[in-house]
DNA sequence: TAGGTTACAATGCGAATGCATTGTAACTCT
DNA sequence: AGAGTTACAATGCATTCGCATTGTAACCTA
């Protein structure tokens, strides 16, 4: 076995990169030139790690959403005992919400892969799945919590989160103003 | 004086060209050279009719956002009398939604041009006053219908009414489910 | 220490892009 | 009828793109 670097951590790195891009100039501008300067190396090295440009932009934006899903957990293992549902649901999709500029880049970043997801076959698959999962995290809580028509209400959240967030970074609002907006709706569902 | 067309049909009708275009394959394959192949002309007519591609791109954005003005306006003037406030506002928010092949067509071109204002000033000028329009028409509307806090009822329809198009276009849900809920949602103010 | 594998860097290529330039009909007005 | 303007069409150019190819150093294993 020859020189071994840790590919794992590489390609966090360029995506860390192409998240910039991403953000700054639009999905657009990501080519493989740009990621690479970006993260200052050379255009070889990226293609050293990604078979080619899909497979980059797939990575990104797998890597968003698993990091979005840490930051969930991570949020819900914090509640004090007892933890009602709707306060998890509350919790949950306050991650989505673009309130710092971590959550902003990350918003950003999956707002850009929704958008395109109308025109992007291997996209629109990948954030379905992503739906699925959180219209059933968010069915469950509101079960829980006595909501009627649950599933309607879990689809209402879903869609009013993402409307809020591309709102908030199209600078319709700030972001304050979109944080009351979700406690508001959320309040009223009791 | 010499030969004459009519400038603003041939202008409609390559951004009918662009639109087609920009939904099927997105705003990053909207070139010079592809709107004209799909209107059928040649490149240089386009650059007779668009002093430039950035050009080309706010006049299709303002085409679009007229045309929707257009038939909200025509939505509104059908309306039986007397006509109640909420009833406006449901007319309105949805000649936005997709829920046939021409408002589809319409909300993904939206759709991709709010998702592009964070890395393009000149879009993001333009839908913000187009989203201050829209809110302050629904603000004077829920005010008429008393509901409580007007102005960030406003901001939830019009947030929930752009994410449960995304989420439509997306393939998230049928047509027909985002229309049930943002009725649900009307329902709920009164 | 020799051989083989990995980790890049550098370069080249065909295709596509926005835009400028040039050419040429067609039409209007004087 | 001539002149001038408009409405395109055609072409060229520099730049950028994804990707393939090639070269070379570093490193591990036998």
């Amino acid at each position: 076995m020859p020189r071994r670097t840790d590919h794992q951590q590489r390609r966090r790195g360029l995506v860390e990169a192409l998240w910039r891009v991403l953000t700054v100039q639009g999905l657009e501008a990501v080519s493989l030139r740009q990621v690479a300067a970006e993260a200052g190396v050379s255009m070889g090295m990226v293609q050293h790690y990604f078979a080619d440009k899909a497979e980059m932009v797939m990575f990104a934006l797998d890597s968003m959403t698993e990091q979005v899903g840490r930051r969930m957990a991570d949020a819900l293992a914090a509640l004090p005992e007892p933890v009602e549902p709707l306060h998890r649901v509350r919790v949950v999709l306050e991650q989505t919400l673009p309130l710092d500029p971590r959550r902003r880049l990350e918003a950003q970043v999956a707002a850009t892969f929704l958008a395109r997801a109308p025109v992007d076959a291997r996209i629109a698959e990948y954030l379905r799945a992503a739906y699925a999962e959180g219209h059933a995290y968010l069915l469950e809580q509101l079960r829980e919590a006595d909501v009627d028509e649950p599933a309607r209400a879990a689809a209402l959240l879903l869609a009013l989160t993402d409307g809020l967030t591309t709102h908030t970074l199209a600078g319709h609002h700030e972001p304050a103003q979109a944080l009351a907006v979700l406690h508001d709706e959320l309040d009223r569902l009791r």
